[in-house]
DNA sequence: ATTTTCTGATTGAACTGTCAATCAAAATGA
DNA sequence: TCATTTTGATTGACAGTTCAATCAGAAAAT
C-alpha cells in the first residue's frame, strides 16, 4: 500500500532523478493535495507540478494526459481506502462484532481521513455521474465494502435475533459512514473525527444494541 | 419556489423573447442537466446554451460570468431542496413521528430526486471544499435540515425513552439519507428510489423501534 | 556512450467574456 | 385599428486568456 506521509516532499532540494514509481507517487500525492485545495474543475497540470516542486512537462512525461493522471489518482485513493479497511479486518480476530468495529474505526483513522483525501474523494464522486470509469471505480469500492459489511451484519443478526434485513443494515452503516465523511470534508467541519466515529457507533448501537454501545462493540471478555 | 418541470422547455419552437425570470430558470435548468451529464469540470457556457437551445452570448447576458451561473444554480437547488422538506413538514400534523416520516419521504420524491439533480448537487459538494461560498451554502442547507430533524428526534427520544443522543440520532438519519443519495446518483444505481427510502426507514426503525417499522412510522390511529 | 529523467518554451485548441448588430414585443401615437 | 418608436432580449463574431500537450535539448544516471 502507498505511503501516506511521503518523505520525498520533505527533502530539499529533491533529488533530480527518482525511481519511476516514487516519482509517480509523489505526483499523485501532489494531485490529491491540489484537488483538495482547488477542486477538480480548477486543478491544472501546472498546479500539480508546482505543488510537487517540479516542472509542468514532467507530469505529462509520467502520466501522458491529464485524464490519465486523474484516473491513476482515483485508483490510488481507492486502493488505499480498500487496503485500509481490509488490513483492519485482517488484524482482528474472527468475532463479527469485533470485525465490524474494526471496519468502522478504520474509516476514521487520521492517516486516511485527511481533509485533502476526503475532499479529493468527494470531488471524484461528483464527477462520477458523468465518467463511467470513475463510476465503476467508486462503485466497485462500495460493492466490496458493502459485501464485507453485509456478511458481518448477517452474523450479528443471526446471533442477536435482530429484525433487520442484512442488506439494509449494511447499507445504513455504509451510507452513514459516507455521509459523515462528507461532513468532515468541509474546511471547517461541524464536528471532529472523534465525534464522527461516535456517530457511527451510535448507528451500530441502534442496529445491534446487544453488541454495540456508543463507545463501540461490547467486548464479551470484560 | 422554482418549478421543477418547466413548461418552457416543452413548447416548440421556444418563444424568441421571454420574461427575464423565466429565461433565467430555463438556463439554470439547462445548467443542472449539463452538470449532471458532464460534471462541473467539463461543463462550458456553450454546453449550457446548447442544452437550452439558445446562444452562447445569452448565458453571459443573464448571468455575467460562469462562476455566477454556477452560484445561482446551486442557490436554486438549495432552495428547492429546502422548500421540498419544509413543505412536507408543514403539510403534516404536529406528531413528531409523522413529521419525521414526512421529511424522510420528501427526500425521495421523484420530482427532486432525479439523476441530474442528485448528480449536480454532488458535483457542487465535491467543489465545496475549495469554494467557501459553496461550502457555506451546502453547510447552511445541512444545518437547517439537521436542526429540524434534531428537534424531532428529541421529541421521539423523550416519548420512547430511547437511549440515544438527539444530535447523533439526527446526524445518523441525515448522513444516511445523503449516503443513499450518493448511491442513487450513479447512472446505474445499485437499487431504486423505493429501496432507498426503505433503507432510510430501516434506519429510523433501528433508532426508534416503538415509532417506526420498515414501512414507515407506526400510526397510532390504526 | 547511451538511456532515462527532467526542464521550460512553444504550439494549437478550447473557452470565457465582450460587443455591435439584429430582432421581437411592448408602448406610444394617430 | 394600424403605423412608429422604444425597449431590451438575443445572436454570432471576435479578442484575450488559459491550458494541455509537445518537443528540443540539458542533466543525471548507468
Amino acid at each position: 500500500m502507498s505511503a501516506v506521509f511521503d518523505p520525498i516532499e520533505q527533502i530539499a532540494p529533491p533529488r533530480r532523478k527518482l525511481p519511476r514509481a516514487a516519482r509517480r507517487v509523489q505526483l499523485i500525492e501532489a494531485t490529491i493535495e491540489t484537488i483538495g485545495a482547488h477542486g477538480i474543475a480548477r486543478t491544472t497540470m501546472g498546479d500539480v507540478a508546482k505543488q510537487a516542486g517540479l516542472s509542468h512537462g514532467l507530469v505529462n512525461f509520467h502520466f501522458q494526459t491529464k485524464d490519465n493522471l486523474l484516473h491513476e489518482t482515483l485508483l490510488y485513493l481507492a486502493d488505499e481506502f480498500r487496503d485500509n479497511w481490509m488490513e483492519a479486518v485482517a488484524a482482528t480476530g474472527t468475532d463479527p462484532a469485533a470485525q465490524l468495529d474494526a471496519m468502522l474505526r478504520a474509516d476514521f483513522r487520521p492517516e486516511v481521513c485527511t481533509p485533502a483525501r476526503l475532499s479529493a474523494w468527494c470531488a471524484f464522486w461528483g464527477e462520477a455521474g458523468s465518467r463511467p470509469i470513475y463510476q465503476q471505480m467508486c462503485g466497485d469500492h462500495d460493492a466490496a465494502y458493502d459485501l464485507q459489511i453485509e456478511s458481518l451484519c448477517q452474523s450479528l443478526i443471526t446471533a442477536g435475533a435482530y429484525p433487520h434485513s442484512p442488506a439494509r443494515a449494511a447499507r445504513v452503516l455504509r451510507t452513514c459512514s459516507e455521509g459523515v465523511w462528507l461532513d468532515l470534508m468541509m474546511p471547517e467541519p461541524p464536528y471532529d473525527l472523534t465525534e464522527g466515529l461516535a456517530t457511527l457507533m451510535a448507528c451500530a448501537q441502534a442496529l445491534f444494541p446487544l453488541h454495540f454501545t456508543a463507545q463501540g462493540r461490547i467486548d464479551p471478555e470484560i
